[in-house]
RNA sequence: GGGGGCGUAGCCCAACGGCAGAGGCAGAGCGCUUAAACCGCUUCCAGUGAGGGUUCGAAUCCCUCCGCCCCCA
């Protein structure tokens, strides 16, 4: 539908002024009070789709609003452009990712300028660029240094057919390679670390008195899973050289196990397996040997029958002495604890479950207060007081739990110890296009890491990208023979990348200096800037990458590179809701984007923006449906309403009478700023939106009264939308205030209301009998309790209700309410 | 299996425990127009997923159930 006025041409110019006119660049020295006002970086993926649009939209109106209440705000923008698409597209066309990931950052940066977003575009950083490796590596250096880097040992997704590594995202849901269809098996490997877990108490800790949503901070404690329990030695029967440490939260229903698992992959599986059970055990393990941990743990499925197998040996149990049966079961992980269980099924679920498929005896040991139900056909968690349990009997169960571990610890067989769902963080990746790790294996020397003068270690461009079954870094001759920096023989470059959540775990502190030559940021910039104030992007990253993110700001903090900055980088954290189409998320490997492209020109980038901020609430999810055009439309029709109102020529009103309108006008003014400024602080956009359009239907209305407008009286008021609508929708506000005023709308401050205009003097009051509305009576909006309740026990259709009868109770909330209760 | 979120008009959504309706979409009618679109005005439409509880008063708080979605296992 064709505009009232020429969209295109406003959005470019603006677009162009905001860009060249410098007013969203800050310096390092701003006198202003500072905002940081952060977007989570994209992934260049080409042209912005509507989650960019949706999440843009927010992250701009933040930082034009904190812009006009004064504030110094650092918004800036950059491109997470390590990963494994542009390393796909180049094992499909021979395109070099470099080249592949510069072109779409182009693109994906033009449609976000396209959109009217502002950012400090001077700052822009990407992880791809040798500026920004060089700081990586630096950082990654400096951990290793620190003892926060180490290798080991850990299984990867290996493809068979690719002859390959795959990361995780690569393995679909049912274990098998998204690329050839393999099965995906599990290889061993040395693997680079981050010691994550040296900081899992702070980062649990960290989480209470963070202003982030309230499921975001569960997700993250459960993803930590701290847990306090025992960790104590089962010995093997008949094998004094064996004993096998379990962990568990609940020590005091040890006298309860009644038998034992392994997980099977644990390393003593062979040793205790005897020859009777052997090949029932080898069945198992080969089995399991490709399950994912979900399918392992699942509960689908019915019991855990033929999950587990007995290995022929028994183990001790302390507290009571006797043998137990020694099992191997897939419910028992090997990153979980000790890879070991005690087994109590009168107490734990699954346990449970395991030992009534297999006929084990289960022994209770936990006496809910209540006493025992009649049936018993699930396993009780509760608490309760302690039977069947030796010197235990008797305890609650927290005390019991205090006095096992005593007694464990009095006799050297175990401590109490606190367990972690959280591993450290496995941080090597076989592929080329990431941030190379940049140490050097030699044969004298061990790990040398690459000097500071050496860095950035850059992959080389000539490399082939056809899968040949060999990372090309690894296959790379340049590239793997280096001579040891330490001992000048020849050695090997280390061929494994970043996982490219690395770059993403500091990139906010170098948004806040990238112009250091010498170190990622310099110190002071950090400790200007953060923490960033308001954080916006995608539930997905509710986990990884704000917990990665939270840990190198620590271990930042702690190797000397921010010393006295927050602790935890994200003051405020938003997360978007997704927009669904057809029952999914809308996004580019389902196949169901909406292109922006088409409502630029439709509706203008105002128009866009403005569907997303009303479309409902900024936290809740969407769907894109056939309506949906048509709202986007609705959206525009307001903006076309506005341009009208504010420059058809109106008959104004030449004499000095006054007219109800008038007044009524300048009131909805004054209550519209109060409610977008209070919309706009607690991120209810839609209603925000929702108070303007009502505003600009009254001046519809206001222009054609027959007394004609009054001139002061309409300029106040679309001055006041312009201003309003600024943060949201900024092209046409810009193009009128100008028009108006030859000057720039969004450097104007940012209004207050005039808190007389807004109470009305008399309001209506409802007055109930019983709950139930009897009747409306205009009063004084001062009026007092007494005054209230005499009023409405006055009313005519009240003392008809009542019939004679005595109220028996009279609330009043005055002015708006009286309820009689007869 | 555990945790969380959401169910209000034909649709998207409002309503700090107090009159269920702010706004938009769609529909209907009228005006403007040679006509239509645009535009303007008017209007139809729900008792809040179901059931219980707390309260003078519940869409809102609590419990159970149903449906959809998300996270974790």
């Amino acid at each position: 539908m064709a505009r009232a006025y020429p969209v295109t041409e406003i959005e470019a110019k603006w677009q162009e002024n905001w860009l060249s006119s410098g007013l969203y660049e800050v310096e390092n020295d701003d006198p202003r009070e500072k905002f940081y006002a952060l977007c989570m970086y994209p992934y260049p993926s080409g042209s912005a789709h509507q989650g960019h649009v949706r999440n843009y939209t927010f992250g701009d109106l933040v930082t034009r609003y904190q812009t006009m209440k004064g504030f110094g705000v650092l918004s800036p923008f950059g491109f997470d452009s390590f990963g494994l698409p542009a390393e796909n597209a180049a094992i499909k066309t021979g395109m070099h990712p470099r080249e592949f990931t510069d072109a779409r950052i182009e693109e994906l940066r033009s449609s976000v300028r396209k959109l009217g977003a502002v950012y400090d575009w001077r700052r822009e950083v990407r992880s791809h660029d040798p500026g920004y490796i060089r700081w990586t590596q630096t950082i990654f250096l400096a951990f290793l240094e620190a003892g926060l880097v180490y290798r080991k040992q850990a299984p990867v997704n290996w493809c068979p057919g690719c002859a390959t590594v795959l990361a995780n995202e690569q393995v679909q849901a049912d274990g098998t390679c998204e690329r050839s269809g393999d099965l995906v098996e599990k290889k061993e490997l040395e693997q680079w670390f981050f010691k994550i877990t040296e900081y899992a108490d702070e980062l649990l800790d960290g989480l209470d008195d963070l202003a982030w949503p309230e499921r975001v901070k569960t997700m993250q404690r459960n993803w930590i899973g701290r847990s306090e329990g025992a960790q104590f030695s089962l010995s093997v029967a008949g094998r004094d050289d064996l004993s096998i440490p379990v962990f568990t939260t609940r020590p005091d229903t040890s006298f309860g196990m009644t038998y034992a698992v392994l997980a099977p992959e644990h390393p003593l599986v062979d040793e205790v397996t005897t020859e009777e059970c052997r090949s029932e055990v080898n069945a198992l393990r080969e089995r399991i040997a490709g399950a994912t941990d979900i399918e392992r743990t699942s509960s689908e499925g019915g019991p855990l029958t033929k999950r587990g197998a007995f290995t022929g040996s028994y183990v001790i149990n302390p507290f009571t002495e006797s043998p137990v049966p020694l099992y191997i079961a897939d419910y028992v992980l090997m990153g979980y604890g000790t890879g070991a269980i005690m087994a109590v099924p009168a107490e734990d679920e699954r346990d449970f479950a395991f030992a009534k498929a297999y006929g084990l005896p289960i022994l209770r040991t936990t006496e809910p207060r209540e006493g025992l139900p009649d049936e018993f056909d699930e396993a009780y968690t509760g608490g309760g007081i302690k039977v069947n349990s030796g010197f235990l009997d008797g305890l609650e169960v927290d005390a019991a739990k205090a006095s096992a571990i005593a007694w464990i610890e009095e006799r050297g067989l175990g401590t109490g110890t606190i367990n972690y769902r959280l591993r450290d963080w496995l941080v090597s990746r076989q592929r080329f296009w990431g941030c190379p790790i940049p140490v050097i294996h030699c044969v004298n020397c061990g790990i040398v890491p690459v000097p500071a003068d050496d860095l950035p270690v850059v992959a080389p461009d000539d490399v082939s990208f056809a899968p040949t079954g060999q990372s090309p870094l690894a296959s790379h001759e340049e590239f793997v023979n280096v001579t040891c920096p330490k001992c000048g023989n020849s050695a090997r470059r280390e061929s494994d990348t970043m996982d490219t959540f690395v770059d993403s775990s500091w990139y906010f502190l170098r948004f806040t200096d990238p112009f250091d030559h010498d170190a990622p940021f310099s110190p002071e910039a950090a400790a200007k800037w953060m923490p960033v104030d308001q954080y916006i992007g995608g539930i997905e990253h509710a986990i990884l990458h704000l917990l990665y993110a939270r840990f190198f700001t620590k271990a930042l903090i702690d190797t000397g590179f921010a010393p006295g900055i927050d602790r935890e980088p994200f003051q405020q954290l938003f997360t978007q809701g997704m927009i669904r189409m057809d029952g999914s998320k809308m996004s580019k490997s389902k196949g169901n984007l909406v292109a922006p492209t088409a409502y630029y020109e439709s509706v203008g980038a105002d128009g866009l923006r403005l569907f997303h901020l009303f479309v409902g609430p900024p936290a809740d999810d969407f769907d894109w449906t056939d309506q949906t055009d048509n709202v986007i439309e609705g959206c525009g029709r307001f903006l076309d309403r506005l341009w009208r109102v504010a420059t058809n020529p109106h008959p104004y009103r030449a004499n000095d009478e006054i007219v109800p309108e008038d007044d009524e006008v300048r009131r909805s003014v004054h209550k519209a700023i109060k409610k977008v400024t209070e919309d706009l602080d607690r991120w209810s956009y839609n209603t925000a939106v929702a108070q303007l359009m009502e505003l600009v239907n009254l001046l519809t209305r206001y222009v054609q009264i027959e007394a004609g407008p009054k001139r002061e009286v309409l300029d106040e008021a679309i001055d006041a939308l312009l201003v309003l609508l600024a943060p949201m929708a900024p092209h046409l506000p810009a193009e009128l205030y100008e028009q108006r005023h030859g000057s720039h709308v969004h450097e104007q401050p940012w209004p207050s209301y005039d808190p007389a205009l807004v109470a009305s003097d008399t309001v209506t009051m409802v007055v109930q009998v019983n709950g139930k509305v009897r009747d409306r009576i205009e009063v004084d909006h001062e009026i007092t309790e007494e005054d209230a309740m005499a009023v409405a026990l006055s009313s005519q259709k009240v003392k008809d209700d009542l019939a004679g009868a005595t109220p028996s109770r009279v609330i009043a909330r005055p002015p708006k309410l009286v309820n009689i209760v007869p």
